[in-house]
DNA sequence: TAGTCACATGAAGCTGAATTCACATTCATG
DNA sequence: CATGAATGTGAATTCAGCTTCATGTGACTA
């Protein structure tokens, strides 16, 4: 976590820091990100850097936890809300929905966290480990909840599925993030895939 | 590309050298992965290792190399004899079932190639440029000639399906590759699977 | 004015990993 | 054996990044 000295900081300046590190981390894999251009991005002195934060892992651990909470906030919305009352494959729309929206509108946040999903960096295995419960496991929750409630057919393994909704997932903010153009027709996309989804996976 | 002497090697000493590099970019990403512990596993000087390759990044490169022709032999023996006679989701079937055989044999490899895949150092960046035809865009023909043919509906966007089915591909191997204890079961959630993506593009 | 506090600064130091290099050893050949 | 070309060796060097530290600055207080 960063310092209290960070926090103390003039919002001007805490965004400029932190629009360096997304800016570094965005770019770079953590091994390839240096302090040293977030230092050079940001306009602050090495030292003022460690005066901030404890180091690099500090920094990017902080960052996760930013992007992570912001990415929770499109999902809320509407799923959040309506908990299991929806049908499975609605909720899955939205849930995909959210996902893209984030990826629209802050595209550099993907890129750090497509990167941080599959790094195998020390640092990023850590931080996945502390917080396994998200993501993969929730969406086998979701599938075995709805094969119980009758949404989605019995003979399918529900690991596997929850990988492979994950993974598409992922391809389709990848997606979004590699080209810029299409905008519109983003969501047809998206109703598409969840109709592919839904007449592979409905009982 | 190695060196000569490297070539000259005994066999079982190029083995050696081979199988510590493999486990070492297994192990770990590029970053990561240390021309140190490549040289501890194997046993040679430090001093041998700059006399058979010209460092880190050359060793990587020629791994890659193998990996892929080694890959490529795995999907040859169904596809490429079969070229365009078959039917395109039994096409599919073959590449995805090539897929997983190789990661069931080769899970090393397949650790290697997924962390190249996703890595954004410069080197693999790299690499990947100079073999771009490759995978996704070889998918995306066929899923145009697919649609020619009547395979598949029209009304999809053959880039986003084909980094759809790539995406599953590789969530796929991943799958296996995580969980060893699954061997009959594979080719069933592959057979699944395909069926779900049939029903789902099929005219 | 002096004292203190919070923050700023960048040169200097530290670290770990890649690479080099001077010397040692092996081995085929005459 | 003698020779030298090819190969082996690991301590020393280089280097890129991270981190520390001694010192500077300015604002507020007594």
């Amino acid at each position: 976590m960063p310092k209290e000295t960070f926090y103390n900081l003039s919002d001007v300046k805490k965004n400029k820091i932190l629009d360096a590190a997304i800016d570094e981390f965005a770019e770079n894999d953590y091994h390839q990100a240096n302090v040293t251009g977030v230092i050079e991005k940001s306009g602050i002195a090495s030292g003022s850097f460690y005066q901030y934060f404890d180091g690099k892992k500090d920094l990017y651990k902080y960052l996760i936890g930013i992007i992570l909470k912001r990415k929770l906030k499109y999902l809320n919305k509407e799923v959040m809300n309506s908990p299991e009352q929806l049908n499975f494959f609605d909720l899955l729309r939205q849930l995909y929905k959210g996902g893209i929206q984030f990826a629209e509108e802050n595209p550099r946040l993907v890129a750090i966290g497509n990167n941080f999903i599959n790094s195998k960096s020390k640092v990023c295995i850590d931080i996945r480990e502390k917080q396994k419960p998200m993501s993969n496991q929730y969406f086998e929750k979701l599938i075995k909840y709805a094969i119980k409630k009758g949404d989605v057919k019995k003979d399918i393994d529900p690991a596997f599925t929850a990988k492979f909704l994950t993974s598409v997932n992922y391809a389709l903010s990848d997606f979004i993030y590699a080209e810029e153009g299409l905008k519109e027709n983003t969501m047809v996309i998206i109703d598409d895939l969840i109709n592919i989804i839904e007449s592979g996976l409905k009982k």
